[in-house]
RNA sequence: GGGCGGUUAGCUCAGUUGGUAGAGCGACUCAUUGACGUUGAGUAGGUCACAGGUUCGACUCCUGUAUCGCCCACCA
């Protein structure tokens, strides 16, 4: 072997040969990995660095222990944040939404896409990792497409989809409904406004007062609500009151939601604005109406606040309600305001038709089986739990273009309004249907403007990966998977959705072992990120220090939901710390095999004390990492086999060879073969590279069998 | 407001079932052409956040407090 072949040249070798590809029709028994797949953005971060650290040194070691191991891979299309990274690109050119036809808009983001993901690629090879690529997926393939659409057309005829009026977050920044979850709440200091309703029909002007944040959804206001049996206010339930903007009749009613000790006990209705006021409104049969628009502006719904944003709105509307002297008083109000977690913009609580997926059937039958799984650490089975007890329906549309097209297809003549109902004529399919609709014999069919939610697809990513809703060779054999990883903070975006959608459509738990990492942050504790200006890209740590010192120092961070706080110093220190262990480990060869002593051949059976000494040293070593890597425990296996082979193997035990160094080649060169062998899934170049220089059989370290006590 | 996690050497972190604490980096001393100075041999440095409790014995189990962080939540 060339004595400079790098890191590069070695990936080539094993990817040429084969290496890395699974074998369905192998006799030996199966051990499959499922990558997550990272979102199709920007360079890959340091947390997508450690979990592909963490699957290919288990790959590395199934397949040695003698699996047919599959590691496969695979790229998210990433909706909301692949569209908003392409905007802001086409925004430089003066293009957008508004003067590109959808056609031309996703071909433009496909083009953008392949230069992204070529990039991507790049970077994410460099690692090392030993996934078989022939089996890669991309979210948006037409692979995925099917299964999708098996999904969506499922959970149709099991009477689980509902499309309707529904409040949902609305990002006036991003112009899409979000999720709950894609929420982050921030602390912000309003004002709360004390605000008197007069009552109709009253000999003598009497008021009730209420108190909002909100004073510029007043118009929207369709009925005041008391708690029940408030003092003050009871004598007014079937009274009205009036609008101080639209001067309409508003009906006072009594909620038991309404809170006792807040504000005055008294709250205006806006089920247009608010969700809590949405399901009061409801449940009294009162109209929705809006005075926020989809672009954040005042709608004509209010004549002298239209066309103004929130901020102004509501400056105009307590001015206006101080010269009515309606205006009680303004107190300060500290309060969490929902805002998008990637536009940062402050959320409209807003009604808008979104499709929906009824979770409880799922939610129950993931209940009883989630046991089933095992969690590291083990405490997420219970945070899982909790999640999913209190499961709620599940937004699945998404107003963007970039995603799986809602495969729904309605009939442009009798339904025009896209409506949804067992009589409505609507279809499901992946292409323009070619069947007459069976109302008025049409063949105009409209597809659904929304795609679906990007978890819609990742969802399902443990089945479609393997060819579902095919019975596929490959599902038959790796499904379901034997271990997946994930970043903690998707835990129920993900995590949760694969365990329903698995148990629901296969009636089977979509992994054995579910393991979490930790969130490396930076010094501060806050996360990493790029308009923080605090991130660390793999990309640096490995073109200083190489992939194999960059991997060690990922693993020392790998105990299984422990964060670990890091800035680029630090990195450099540990990175540097394994860089050096390189270096031992080819100075131990140099010494072994290029120093090799003449006479050394003729040792055979002149074994003495230190030699049985180091020999059951390096078996102890090898029961510990083995147990380390079967219980997930990657930063001690990587302790335990760096320690063995700096601190004993050649601190300690080569210093003693030297005044028998013929005698001792036999145990020099088994010993060190074996200990490179242990540490072949962690640093997978460079234990090839001496392994391939020390008396060997096979073409690959990759291929030899992984050590046993002897 | 609820839930979860952290708090161990100057720094970043380990610590299987309870038996007076470990690593890497950093500091200090010594070794200088020995496989390797990207080295070796040593040394110093911790009342394991705090207060109770269980125990012969607690970093480890229980209760509470403080503090930092994360996640979740419809009090207008």
């Amino acid at each position: 072997m060339d004595k400079t072949k790098t890191e590069a040249d070695w990936y080539k070798f094993w990817e040429k040969s084969g290496f890395f590809k699974a074998d369905p029709k192998s006799d030996k028994k199966p051990y499959s990995l499922l990558m997550p797949p990272p979102n199709l953005t920007g360079d890959p971060h340091l947390g997508h660095a450690m979990q592909h650290a963490i699957l290919d040194s288990l790959a590395r070691f199934k397949r040695m222990q003698g699996y047919d191991t599959l590691l496969l891979p695979g790229v998210d299309h990433a909706g909301i944040q692949f569209e908003g990274t392409f905007t802001k690109l086409l925004a430089k050119e003066n293009l957008s939404k508004y003067n590109l036809s959808r056609e031309e808009w996703l071909k433009k983001a496909w083009q953008f896409r392949d230069d992204v993901y070529k990039a991507f690629h790049q970077t994410w090879s460099i690692f090392g990792i030993s996934a078989d690529w022939s089996r890669e997926v991309f979210t948006l393939e037409e692979k995925v497409q099917t299964g999708v659409v098996e999904e969506f057309q499922t959970f149709w005829d099991q009477d689980l989809l509902y499309k309707g009026a529904y409040i949902v977050q609305w990002c006036p920044k991003c112009g899409t409904a979000i999720e709950d979850l894609e929420m982050e709440y921030e602390e912000r200091k309003e004002k709360l406004y004390y605000i008197n309703y007069l009552i109709d029909g009253l000999p003598n002007p009497e008021y009730i007062t209420i108190a909002t944040a909100r004073p510029e959804t007043i118009a929207a206001d369709v009925a005041i609500a008391i708690y029940p049996k408030h003092p003050k206010y009871a004598k007014f339930i079937g009274k009205k009151a009036i609008n101080p903007f639209t001067q309409t009749e508003l009906p006072i009613i009594e909620d038991k939601r309404v809170e006792k000790d807040f504000g005055t006990g008294a709250l205006k209705i806006t089920p247009g604005h608010d969700l809590l006021d949405y399901e009061i409104g409801k449940d009294h049969n009162l109209a929705i109406l809006h005075v926020v628009g989809k672009d954040g502006k005042i709608t004509e719904l209010d004549d002298h606040l239209k066309g103004l944003n929130i901020i102004e709105a509501r400056e105009k509307a307590v001015g206006k309600l101080h010269e009515l002297g309606l205006l009680d008083k303004a107190e300060d109000y500290s309060h969490s305001v929902p805002i998008c977690e990637r536009s940062k913009n402050a959320v409209e609580p807003l009604i808008s038709e979104e499709w929906f997926i009824k979770m409880q059937p799922l939610a129950d039958k993931a209940l009883k089986h989630i046991k089933e799984v095992g969690f590291a650490p083990k405490n997420y089975q219970k945070i899982l739990t909790d999640w999913i007890e209190k499961i709620h329906d599940w937004s699945i549309s998404r107003s963007l273009w970039w995603g799986h097209r809602i495969p729904v297809w309605y009939c442009q003549k009798s339904n025009p309004h896209h409506s949804v109902g067992k009589n409505q004529d609507l279809t499901i399919s992946l292409n323009k249907p070619t069947i007459k609709c069976p109302n008025c014999g049409s063949t105009e069919w409209v597809q659904d403007d929304q795609v679906l939610d990007t978890w819609f697809s990742s969802g399902m990513w443990p089945m479609i990966t393997l060819g579902w809703p095919k019975e596929t060779e490959d599902f038959k054999k790796y499904f379901p998977w034997d271990f997946e990883i994930s970043a903690p903070e998707i835990r129920y975006l993900w995590i949760a959705r694969m365990i329903m959608l698995s148990l629901w459509f296969k009636d089977q738990i979509p992994f054995k072992d579910m393991f979490f990492h930790g969130t490396l942050r930076a010094m501060d504790g806050k996360k990493m990120s790029k308009s923080l200006g605090n991130g660390i890209f793999p990309k640096d740590l490995i073109d200083q220090w190489g992939t194999d010192s960059t991997r060690m120092f990922l693993y020392s961070y790998a105990a299984p939901g422990r964060d670990g706080r890091l800035n680029r110093q630090i990195a450099d220190e540990r990175c540097k710390n394994f860089r050096n262990f390189g270096t031992k480990l080819r100075n131990i060869e140099r010494f072994i095999v290029e120093l090799k002593p003449e006479g050394a051949d003729e040792s055979e059976g002149k074994e003495g004390l230190d030699d049985k000494n180091i020999k059951d040293e390096l078996n102890q070593t090898i029961t510990k990492v083995t147990s380390h890597l079967e219980s997930f425990n990657l930063h001690l296996a990587t302790e335990e086999i760096y320690d063995f082979l700096w601190h004993k193997f050649a601190d300690v035990y080569i210093e003693k060879t030297k005044d028998r160094r013929a005698e001792a080649q036999p145990t020099l060169e088994y010993v060190f073969k074996t200990a490179l062998e242990l540490l072949h899934p962690f640093m997978p170049f460079i234990t090839e590279e001496l392994w391939q220089k020390l008396p060997h059989q096979g073409q690959s370290i990759m291929l030899a069998e992984w050590p046993k006590v002897e």
